[in-house]
DNA sequence: TTCCGACAGTGGGGTCGCAAT
DNA sequence: ATTGCGACCCCACTATCGGAA
């Protein structure tokens, strides 16, 4: 198959917004590859590599190449040239990685060069990725979807269940179960704004579990073998090797637990979520990293005990089975309560929560089923939310849908000598009529055009939410804003009474500079 | 030889709009 | 009405390469 006809493909179903349809052009076109082709076609469809990232970013691909004329690559010497880049390492490694491309893009035509430099930076912008290929997979198999979804999260990856399903049919889904030593996608948590409002909303019976501030983590366990797994299934098994030690040491064989690996100081606090993040990324000196910042594994939920598949088994359930084999201190904090009357006991319980010192709780039904790889509605996040009102400095040009629109806000807070420091930027929490606003506001307002936006005069009073303070070696006042969103505008407000660093520092001790 | 800047890839994420249910 | 998905982009951190000191 021609790369000319998915990058053909991938247009048309950018260009369309029904579900259905963009499903139905996948579908024929999964049909249409030889079995060689799948492995290829259907990542590629889902806008991703079968190779995973292979060093090529934005700096590689802003170099132009003078497309090709006439489509001639195929589907396959592009994986086979994508192989070989991915491959490419040590000195000069970057020289060969940017003439390799030059290669490919010079045998790609100007519609290809487009798809092409959409997968290899992962932003294929065509409105279809995982869940879309899952769908016009199952129609191209005439599998149920829904079984075909569940099998790629046991399996853990699209390309494989695409494989076998092509080849021997709607039968080989069964292959596909829980195995301890697969990873298998993990269930995410909605956010709700209260505890209340979480109880209410699952309106049952529910257990409010801490929310610790770390890293997500599968763990197997088969007999004296362990691996570790991130959220996106990255096998991290060598880097946390306490993590390990820790698995072993429980009075079981052959299980698969969820759980969070965070840092905790000498006085048994937890340590910034950045003390924790740089420990889990670091790989080269494993045994200094875990001398500075040693790591626990705190666990919250049983997926596999002793073999057993507790995927479809009520939480209620699979927490005993937990119990059974995780002793306290390696265990959540949880209280549980039986319905929204008992709302003010999970208050409560979020109080002294953040009083440890950690992030907040997650509130989640007892009888809800572990939904791997889906954003299950019986998980509900509750985080305190801080607010700040800050002065835009300036804003730059959106992409995609947001093109022609000011979309990322650079923001500001109040110095001693009057002047604004910026703390951040943020793009989120626009509705399309504010997106349209604030561009005409601020090109009032601009004093600069540049070619990534404008810098503008700062009378803008914008109220924003944010998670917390990070330590920043980027902006001026040494701190940045966590997850920054707008809230409105506060045109009622003057630019000098927006909020100033220095109480913001004071707010947050523990992360001023 | 050592240092440092730039780039890539990882982790953490909230909110909106739209299609489908 | 509600749910699921994709798009919109942020932050810090580590590892690596390649050129400067």
């Amino acid at each position: 198959m021609l790369l000319a006809r998915l990058a053909q493909v991938s247009r048309e179903v950018a260009a369309i917004s029904a579900r259905s349809r963009k499903t139905a052009l996948l579908a024929e076109l999964f049909r249409e590859a030889e079995a060689a082709d799948v492995p290829v076609v259907i990542p590629y469809l889902a806008g991703r590599l079968p190779q995973g990232r292979i060093g090529v970013g934005w700096k590689v691909l802003a170099r132009p190449v003078e497309p090709a004329t006439e489509p001639t690559l195929t589907v396959r010497e592009v994986d086979v040239r994508l192989t070989r880049l991915a491959a490419v390492s040590g000195a000069g490694s970057q020289a060969e990685r940017t003439r390799l491309v030059g290669e490919l893009m010079g045998a790609a035509t100007a519609d290809e060069q487009r798809f092409l430099v959409g997968l290899l930076t992962g932003e294929v912008r065509q409105g279809a990725l995982d869940a879309a290929a899952v769908e016009g997979l199952a129609a191209a198999t005439g599998a149920p979807p829904a079984d075909v979804r569940r099998a790629v999260m046991l399996a853990g990856s699209l390309q494989t269940v695409a494989e076998a399903l092509l080849a021997d049919g709607p039968d080989a889904l069964e292959r596909f179960r829980l195995t301890v030593g697969r990873p298998v996608l993990p269930m995410l948590a909605h956010s709700a704004s209260s505890v209340a409002e979480a109880v209410g909303r699952l309106g049952a019976a529910a257990a409010v579990e801490e929310k610790l501030d770390g890293i997500r983590v599968q763990v197997h366990r088969n007999g004296d073998a362990v691996r570790l797994y991130t959220r996106t299934l990255d096998d991290i098994t060598d880097r946390l090797p306490e993590v390990t030690a820790a698995a072993l040491a429980l009075p079981g064989e052959r299980f698969i637990l969820d759980g969070e690996v965070i840092s905790f100081d000498e006085g048994g606090r937890p340590r910034s979520f950045q003390e924790t993040a740089g420990r889990v990324g670091s790989r080269t000196d494993v045994a200094t990293a875990a001398r500075a910042v040693p790591v626990s594994v705190v666990f919250f939920d049983a997926l596999c005990v002793d073999g057993r598949d507790l995927l479809d088994l009520p939480l209620t359930e699979r927490h005993a089975e937990l119990a059974r084999l995780v002793p306290e201190p390696a265990r959540v904090r949880r209280t549980l309560v039986r319905g929204p009357a008992e709302t003010g006991a999970a208050e409560e319980f979020l109080a002294e929560t953040l009083k440890r010192g950690h992030e907040g709780v997650v509130v989640k039904g007892l009888d809800a089923v572990y939904s791997a790889g889906r954003r299950g509605a019986s998980w509900l996040k509750v985080k305190p939310v801080h607010t700040l009102d800050l002065v835009v400095l300036a804003a730059e040009w959106g992409h995609g849908r947001r093109t022609g629109k000011l979309s990322n806000l650079h923001l500001g807070a109040r110095t001693a000598d009057g002047s604004f420091a910026m703390l951040g930027k943020t793009f989120k929490g626009m509705t399309d009529a504010l997106l349209t606003w604030q561009t005409g506001r601020l090109r009032e307002l601009a004093v600069e055009e540049h070619g990534w936006g404008v810098t503008v005069r700062p009378e803008l009073v914008v109220e924003i939410a944010y998670d917390g303070l990070q330590r920043s070696t980027r902006y001026p006042a040494g701190v940045t804003l966590r997850f920054a969103r707008v809230l409105r505008y506060r045109e009622d407000k003057r630019p000098e009474e927006a909020d100033t660093v220095d109480a913001l520092l004071a707010t947050h001790p523990e992360a001023a500079p």
